[in-house]
DNA sequence: CCACATAGTTCGATGATACAACTATATGGT
DNA sequence: ACCATATAGTTGTATCATCGAACTATGTGG
């Protein structure tokens, strides 16, 4: 049994899921993660503006501004002006947007249910556990990435 | 409770590491992520082929060809042909190299130590186990990659 | 010795990202 | 009202990791 890092444990997974080859994550969908991860956040929480979703996935604005852009273009997303402060796009989820999402979600759920039957009840539980309490405790020690998203003001 | 699923709970982990930020991994080196899984895999298996370390990296040899050409460049790595075989370049880290990665593997024990702080040791166990289940089942449903890898022949 | 296989390199393209400079809109003080 | 400043988003430019294809060099088997 190797004494693998943890560092090494989460990269290897990371690779082996295709992470670094964007077009891979889901073969035969020319998805990014980031255009995965947005269309979740966006089924999620209801209407947010770009700059609330760059500090959702940890992108730059001009990244998120891109990133929309297509997302709207494939009619996945609506961008509406916000009727009391125009500045602001407020996001959502078309109807075919909905749709892909929810069919994105049932194919990596698919995948899921592949690898977890490979996992013992045990280990699927430990792995849950583990990857929830890791995220809340990268949440709190989020160091001040260069481009530290703001805190959208709730002002 | 939103009941999150895998993929989203690795997907935030990955961001929340900054997988998607190059530069970002480690704050202060010019790494990316496949130069430190490089680093790492050739600390632990001795003299690899590039082929061979394409295949633990899942990259393309021609990534491969320019990922090591770097290495080699910053004097972490040496490429020594095979006396057997020319064509072979035998890569090993080199005294700097094996040094950088003891640091880096040190740095990254740090960055851990602090995130396992927050986590009870309870999750601490889980995460681990769930981790290296995962990669175990990755591993074996790593059924057919576009670039499929091809198994280094155990000649 | 020639045909083919294998290891690696180089070239060109793609795509996700950041940063900086810009536009448009809002807000607050005088 | 008006200007200064702040905020949301867009656009332009650069970077960089990656792939695929075409190439070179080396090994191998008739």
């Amino acid at each position: 049994m190797e004494k693998t890092s943890f560092d090494q444990l989460l990269m290897d997974v990371f690779r082996e899921m295709g992470a670094h080859r964007p077009e891979q994550i889901l073969p035969g969908w020319s998805l990014t993660l980031s255009e995965i991860y947005a269309l979740g956040a966006l089924a999620e929480r209801a209407p947010l503006s770009q700059a609330e979703l760059g500090s959702v996935l940890l992108l730059e604005k001009s990244s998120v501004s891109r990133l929309v852009a297509q997302l709207e273009q494939r009619g996945w997303v609506t961008r509406e002006r916000d009727a009391r402060d125009s500045r602001l796009r407020l996001l959502r989820l078309s109807e075919q947007g909905a749709a892909i999402n929810a069919q994105l979600q049932r194919h990596m759920s698919e995948r899921h249910a592949e690898l977890f039957e490979q996992l013992t009840a045990r280990e699927q539980a430990a792995l849950l556990e583990g990857l929830t309490a890791l995220r809340r405790a990268l949440r709190q020690s989020q160091s001040r990435p260069a481009h530290t998203p703001a805190e959208p003001s709730a002002d």
